[in-house]
DNA sequence: CCAGTGATCAGG
DNA sequence: CTGATCACTGGA
């Protein structure tokens, strides 16, 4: 199967979040052990003016690679234990990015993290090349619902409520 | 409900 | 340097 491209993730942050529901996440562990997961949950963080996104703080260090071209990897530590993995989407200095919040029956983004050995060292990593973690492609799938995004009350009512999770519906 | 746990960022 | 905050989870 193909990997995701430079032009799936040069989308915004919206498609991109949805169009990754049913994708294959696929990670390349050390030991040469590779697994494959199912995306089944993302978030979707808009930009600057969006306040539930990091870049609403504007240019930092730890930012700095949501204003890259879509197809990196963002992952940040939370709360000192969780690593959030996120894909950097959308064109160069349009900051956005898409949370993976599910995969297999993985549900928190904390656990998704913690499930695919994340760290520091992934921060910028280049998931159209690298040989640790990419994503493959897949059909689309319009069999999912939307929700509010999770753990930002912080943002006020302008963007705490929009819907902007992304959830694939079981297939039962 | 709340503690754990540490990087990050704004402010002196 | 300090202190607040945090896109979370698991256990009272």
């Amino acid at each position: 199967m193909d990997r995701l491209s430079n032009i799936f993730y040069k989308q915004d942050a919206l498609i991109v979040a949805q169009r990754l529901l049913g994708k294959i996440l696929v990670r390349c562990r050390e030991d040469g052990t590779v697994t494959r997961h199912l995306i089944t949950e993302t978030e979707a963080y808009l930009g600057e003016e969006d306040l539930a996104c990091h870049a609403s703080k504007g240019r930092t260090k730890r930012t700095e690679v949501m204003y890259s071209e879509g197809g990196l990897v963002y992952v940040y530590l939370i709360y000192g234990m969780y690593w959030m993995l996120n894909v950097v989407t959308g064109t160069t200095d349009h900051p956005q990015a898409v949370l993976i919040r599910g995969i297999d029956k993985i549900k928190g983004s904390g656990k998704v993290g913690r499930e695919l050995k994340m760290d520091k060292s992934y921060y910028g990593e280049n998931l159209m090349d690298s040989n640790r973690i990419w994503i493959e492609n897949a059909p689309d799938s319009a069999n999912f619902k939307t929700a509010p995004r999770v753990g930002i009350d912080y943002a006020g009512d302008e963007w705490k409520d929009k819907p902007w999770r992304f959830i694939l519906n079981n297939p039962c």
